[in-house]
DNA sequence: TCTGGGGTCCTAGGACCC
DNA sequence: TCTGGGGTCCTAGGACCC
């Protein structure tokens, strides 16, 4: 018998924000997008006041002002630190243990010698996770994933009766939670799939398992099928490890479009250095990578263009100098005079790993790139991102971005770590 | 005037090869 | 006049996730 957990950060980006902001517990905070577009990120209070998700901010405005919202950029640094934290506390319930999101990590419990007491781990999790890092999390248990991520939202909907924990240990609370669930909130059932099936006459996931497989398969392919399998509690959704990512990609919306192709051109080497530090971060090289060039979909007025390129590289790298030769090599074959160029981005892809890889006797890779990489990656983390940067990447990833609320580096810059006054 | 960034998986069609 | 079938790669698009 399969026992999953997930743990789930409540509201995670401004529970973040409020471990160092502790006045701001109670009140109605957002968290906006880059370039301060979006809100991605409610507290129970912001959401009570009715901002939904993905709400653009300048049409919020006055509604922030109404209810005194606190409002900050998004601070992915920050987040990115608080969420490695908590990993490494739920990694020692178990090895097995695959984080999903930034915000929540499945733990595989099947092993366990004895049947836990559910309710008392997950407990015991939630005072670990809060004491540790200050962060309040629920959980959620059942034999599949997509049970595990109906219990855990039943524990964040019903703090009072559930305390944070649920557990769907029987076919009694099965059945029960998939005729209260609504379907349009199951895990793997979008937009799309929640207005055919309530076209149909299907609102909760109850009936979403009553459909025949024949059906299901047709309209939704086999992920609507595994959906199904799960919910009946039969365990057949695998998952990689966050290690194992098969893409990286770095993309920026900016703020006004770009026409240039040289001003084009140093956004995309900024991406492409950015992607390539992340991949060396990993300890991968990448055989391949795609350049996208966007106009402004929103503006309907305008004409459009959109396009990518892939490129394969002669060899595995994961040297700046390569991967940006590539990518502005990739964005020169794409760019067309004319158009104003809303978003961009770099993905970089077909990972090995560094330290497997064999060089063949017909190996270009320029072995000097190596040691330059190391010395750049490392001045950059003693002296500040960016610090050493080819020069062809102009002010780096941030440069335009409208960031007017952003919260300092806490965890991650030491020049804005937090000052403490004690008074006698 | 303003609308994120980073991912995964699946399907279908065309090119090309044998 | 007749005109296969299977495999792989690439591209593009759709749907979904947080």
């Amino acid at each position: 018998m399969s026992l999953f957990a997930l743990v789930d950060c409540n509201n995670f980006f401004v529970s973040c924000e409020r471990i160092f902001r502790p006045d701001l517990n109670g009140r109605p905070v957002v968290v906006l997008s880059s370039n301060d577009g979006c809100v991605i990120a409610r507290s129970n209070e912001a959401k009570a006041a009715g901002v939904p998700m993905g709400a653009p901010a300048y049409q919020y405005r006055e509604l922030f002002e109404k209810y005194g919202m606190a409002i900050f950029s998004s601070n992915f640094e920050i987040y990115s630190d608080i969420s490695a934290r908590v990993m490494s506390i739920l990694s020692s319930y178990t090895p097995d243990l695959q984080m999903y999101s930034i915000d929540e990590a499945f733990l595989d419990l099947s092993d366990m010698s004895d049947m836990p007491d559910v309710e008392a781990l997950g407990q015991k999790i939630r005072r670990h996770v809060m004491k540790w890092v200050g962060v309040p999390v629920s959980v959620g248990f059942a034999p599949t994933k997509a049970l595990a991520k109906i219990a855990t939202h039943i524990a964040k909907k019903f703090p009072q009766r559930t305390g944070g924990v649920y557990s769907i240990d029987s076919e009694e609370r099965r059945v029960k939670a998939l005729k209260w669930m609504p379907v349009e909130e199951v895990w793997g059932i979008g937009r799309k799939h929640a207005r055919m099936l309530t076209d149909m006459g299907v609102r909760r996931a109850y009936g979403f398992t009553m459909l025949s497989d024949r059906f299901v398969k047709e309209k939704m392919s086999v992920s609507g099928l595994r959906l199904k399998m799960e919910l009946e509690g039969r365990s057949v959704i695998e998952m990689d490890s966050i290690q194992s990512r098969k893409n990286i990609m770095v993309s920026r919306t900016f703020e006004t479009p770009i026409v240039e192709f040289d001003v084009l051109r140093e956004r995309i080497t900024a991406f492409a250095a950015t992607a390539a530090g992340k991949l060396r971060r990993q300890g991968s090289l990448a055989r391949s990578l795609v350049v996208y060039i966007r106009t402004n979909y929103h503006n309907t007025s305008a004409a459009q263009y959109s396009a990518n390129r892939m490129v394969r590289f002669d060899f595995d790298t994961n040297s700046d100098i390569e991967i940006v030769k590539y990518a502005v090599k990739a964005l020169g074959e794409i760019y067309r005079e004319g158009y104003g160029i809303k978003k961009a981005g770099v993905t970089l892809m077909e990972f090995s790993d560094e330290h497997a890889h064999q060089l063949s006797m017909f190996d270009e890779r320029d072995l000097r790139h190596i040691e330059l990489m190391r010395v750049m990656d490392r001045v950059n983390v003693e002296y500040g991102k960016m610090s050493l940067r080819l020069a062809s990447q102009g002010g780096g990833l941030r440069e335009k971005l409208k960031q007017e609320n952003l919260s300092p580096n806490y965890t991650t810059d030491i020049n804005d770590i937090i000052v403490v006054h004690a008074e006698e």
